[in-house]
DNA sequence: TTTGTATATGCCTTGACATGTATATACTTC
DNA sequence: GAAGTATATACATGTCAAGGCATATACAAA
């Protein structure tokens, strides 16, 4: 089971899945939009698709890919527990730092 | 220059950021409370230090190490642009994936 | 049916990265 | 200073993924 984040480690499937959120395109376009080689696209987009971030479907020899950003969801929602950070005023930022440098009343680790 | 996604991608590491998420940890509370090994977690402790997602202070042989949020803004802003299609409204996502079955007008690859 | 176009796949090489074990370093306490 | 604690680092190893090239497959046009 590959991750959302494997996903979204590689720059080309970043690149794949930007460009295919201005809608649907065939491998050849992807191909020279992105300028990488065909076997290269055709390889993520299979990632992308058995993850289940793209589908495709078949005009002749074309196959018509299409963005699910469903699939996306996950990564925004890990990242939502750091949103607070920088969300809101700078302040709100100041203040949790401010937090974070006094001693956490957690268990003291040191039991020597 | 190692970028936000790839940090991110090891599952280790969303933990530590996690972790820190929620206070400054030393490096043997890290270790103990996510059940890693002590060089593992110096070493991912490395990365995302010289990555800029955390930071450390030293106090006698421990290290505190705290988390830096900003570092991960990188990551949400790329996500925002999916953002639309899952935000608002249901009705938001049918429009979109309405208009992406439609032939987009670019220019038709086919040139035979 | 031959030729061209569009996409997928197989094989191989290469490089990056995560982990484990062992060890170095720094500090503290006795 | 000797022994213990906390963390970092070196080295070796295994895994896995990305890319390249060649080729297979499917459809189309002539």
């Amino acid at each position: 089971m590959i991750s959302v984040f494997d996903i979204i480690a590689e720059p080309n499937r970043r690149a794949i899945l930007t460009l295919l959120a201005s809608g649907e395109r065939t491998v050849g376009e992807i191909e020279r939009r992105l300028r990488m080689t065909q076997p290269a696209v055709s390889k993520h987009l299979r990632v992308l698709r058995e993850a289940g971030f793209v589908e495709a479907t078949v005009d002749a020899q074309r196959r018509v890919y299409r963005l699910k950003p469903e699939a996306l969801l996950e990564a925004d929602t890990w990242l939502e527990q750091f949103r607070r950070f920088w969300s809101g005023h700078v302040d709100a930022l100041e203040r949790h730092l401010d937090r974070m440098h006094h001693p956490h009343p957690k268990g003291k680790a040191g039991r020597k």
